[in-house]
DNA sequence: ACCTGAACACCGTTCAAGT
DNA sequence: ACCTGAACACCGTTCAAGT
């Protein structure tokens, strides 16, 4: 919404582009949209973003971190009272991961690609660790009880993330329909990793 | 190569573009490669290749039906003799798929790219379907002969392809790192989806 | 039937100039 | 300190014209 009273001076213009940048990868049209486009629906000069970011990567790095914080919160959030059984933990997160990437899947394609990296690789990785953090602790809880096979944590955790990494890709591109998978790909996929990680009874 | 003396018609422009792009393909540029450095490699007007192709997702996405049916083959030679044991083919299988996203990071990521499903959805698909066959065949003989547990089928292979997908993908983008899943990732990573597959015994 | 060159409507990025 | 407008070197795609 472009305000005529605008001053010269946006006054909070590197907020305003990550948001209405946010806005945009809601859309179809993908992550790869123009930063003159991402100026004009914010209202300014299209050379005017190069006071706030580097460059485009730079942007593009910047609401990359932000998705893996927000992933990270809804793992967080997902994850249920104590009482809860764990494996129904391990299915919830599991769950909303999917969720998040699917319906923010032009940020989470973002997230994992290249041009991210490129620009901010050490910062993004370690908010990447950050959030699969939280899926890693619920593993070493399931092991200290017993409840998963006491192989290692780390492998456990790198299979569940490939895991998860995949069926959210393979949704989110259509390949998961129902003639290929079957009905309720997603939540048996999951199972299927959830027979890996238990302990045999 | 450019070759001074070629004639004013090409004679097999379709090919040579598709060779070329291959090969652009197996740079570290990603597969976002313009038409019009393509046309300058291949030696012709910018404007060419769109005698054969009808646009640049049209060239991208028959680049992607040449992969699955690439994949498809690699798949296919990985598999073992008869003899040998099925946790073995499985895994021999499983890491031809990974080394064949690895080697050919830029052309997988086309191949699951959105560009290339715009352009020939129907066919790219059923090219996929016939990539992911060789691996439903090697689950349904292992339910056949006993080794593994009597579910699904279709959500065994769902969950391997997931499986197989994410591994790659991660370690294409390079999160498969020692630091973050320990020494040998992949494998093990690939031992937990079998742990998951197999009849418990 | 196949290929070219000019043209069009776009990009990302730089930089001197404006407020 | 922050924003703009012209400019540069690119794109993908169209189309009349060449061989």
């Amino acid at each position: 919404m472009a305000n005529a009273k605008r001053p010269y001076h946006h006054g909070n213009l590197r907020q305003a582009l990550l948001e209405t940048a946010h806005e945009m990868l809601q859309g179809t049209d993908g992550w790869q949209f123009t930063l003159r486009e991402l100026a004009r629906r914010a209202g300014v000069s299209h050379t005017a973003s190069y006071k706030h970011f580097p460059d485009k990567a730079g942007l593009l790095a910047e609401l990359a971190m932000l998705g893996f914080d927000t992933l990270r919160t809804e793992l967080l959030a997902a994850r249920p009272g104590r009482e809860t059984g764990q494996r129904e933990t391990f299915l919830a997160m599991s769950e909303a991961y999917v969720r998040f990437g699917v319906e923010n899947a032009n940020l989470y394609r973002l997230m994992f690609s290249a041009d991210a990296r490129r620009a901010a690789s050490a910062q993004l990785k370690s908010q990447a660790d950050a959030a699969l953090q939280v899926l890693v602790d619920v593993l070493e809880e399931g092991q200290r009880r017993g409840w998963l096979r006491a192989k290692s944590a780390q492998a456990q955790a790198a299979a569940s993330w490939a895991q998860l990494h995949g069926i959210t890709l393979l949704n989110i591109d259509g390949w998961f329909d129902e003639r290929t998978v079957g009905a309720d790909g997603t939540r048996r996929a999951l199972e299927v990793l959830l027979e890996g990680l238990e302990r045999r009874g």
